[in-house]
DNA sequence: TCAAAATTTGACCATCAGTCATAATGAAAA
DNA sequence: TTTTCATTATGACTGATGGTCAAATTTTGA
């Protein structure tokens, strides 16, 4: 049984070093121009191998989104064991949010990635998309939670359902993330460049305003 | 002159019929699978003419985000001649995108799009994506003009910058709407199965959140 | 009518994800 | 140690697709 598991762990750091391999070169390259090639070239194997562990290029994408999501959740979910309110936990979790972000930009890249492709069935029943959906899930019922303790302490409003406003503000920040997220890559949008503001002043300003929005009066 | 204006009346209504065989092709094969082959194709021209007409795929694809861009404006801009205050332009601004999104599912797709691609110099230097620049301009300034409108006349808190807040309205719009679409596409993303719920409830209650954020009391 | 100019075309090219016959490796058997 | 067999790795090859360009076709105007 010992040999088996060495191998198995062997197994797993190849992995593990394929998607490294794999961050390098989407660091490098850009997330759409980084190619199988110098994937395998990065990682110092054959393209094929990256077959034996991967059943396509964007299963690769969707380990990297794995990844990121299982960060993201442990940070959030550390809010929740905090003495605090409802209403501040759930600016919290937003902030460390923001924060994960920042950090690590190409993990919000590959969240996107996922939400694009997610809708075509070949890649929806793939491990790697199953293990993010368990990691969205999660990450909900996070922010539910959150949500149902400021119902209960009465700092956030109970006239929405807990899981349909849980969705709102998930897809909310999401957007705004993004917004500050193409202004951070200092992209051509001049839209972005009329205004002054920084990626925390806007997602500050969001968390202000969907705070005040449900807080009980 | 008479004849050069012909000329140009006949290219314009080329380009347009392309813009519209890519749109049938995108029904058909899905927005990625579409191929340049299939849209020559539909539109019964050679594959080489529609590169007279388009610097790349891409372009075409900026082309139809720009036609809905337009489209959306357009829609978006009665809001402002309503006898209405500011919370409520804004507010039914948002009504008309909702609608606009529900009527063009395609449209949005292809906004997603242009923000996916528009960081890179090579395509945010095109003609089509500088249109779709200034077409988000004034979609932005719709929404400013709402806001400061309100602000005025004390519907809506002046604690803002109204273009900080624009940009979030913006941004949180566009996400919330991301989800709600996700969901009305039926994939595979059980967060959003587990929440029952309509493309029309969760934007209602969206709209209601921020609208009760920016409210003044 | 016809030659020059403008337009259209589709065979061809380059790139890249993914495959598979073959090679290398290493473990077990002799 | 040597041989055999199974597992793992490889990269040349294939198919698909976006984009090009020399040749063909059409239009223009003298």
């Amino acid at each position: 049984m010992k040999k088996i598991s060495r191998k198995e762990k062997e197994k797993l750091a190849r992995r593990e070093a394929i998607i490294d391999a794999t961050m390098h070169v989407i660091e490098k390259r850009g997330f759409e121009a980084a190619t199988m090639d110098e994937i395998a070239e990065e990682a110092e194997l054959g393209k094929g191998t990256l077959y034996l562990h991967f059943k396509s290029k964007v299963s690769i994408y969707l380990a990297i989104c794995e990844r990121g999501s299982k960060l993201l959740n442990q940070s959030m979910s550390k809010v929740l064991t905090k003495d605090i309110n409802g209403l501040k936990m759930v600016e919290e979790i937003g902030q460390s949010y923001l924060e994960f972000i920042q950090l690590n930009p190409i993990y919000f890249v590959a969240f996107n990635y996922y939400e694009s492709i997610i809708d075509e069935d070949v890649y929806a029943e793939s491990d790697e998309a199953l293990q993010c959906e368990e990691n969205a899930q999660q990450a909900m019922t996070i922010i539910v939670r959150a949500i149902q303790i400021g119902m209960q302490d009465n700092s956030i409003k109970d006239i929405f359902d807990p899981k349909e406003l849980g969705l709102i503000i998930w897809g909310a920040s999401k957007g705004v993330m993004h917004i500050a997220f193409l202004k951070e890559k200092k992209n051509h949008m001049r839209v972005l460049d009329e205004v002054e503001f920084s990626f925390e002043s806007l997602v500050k300003g969001f968390i202000q305003l969907i705070g005040t929005g449900m807080k009980k009066l």
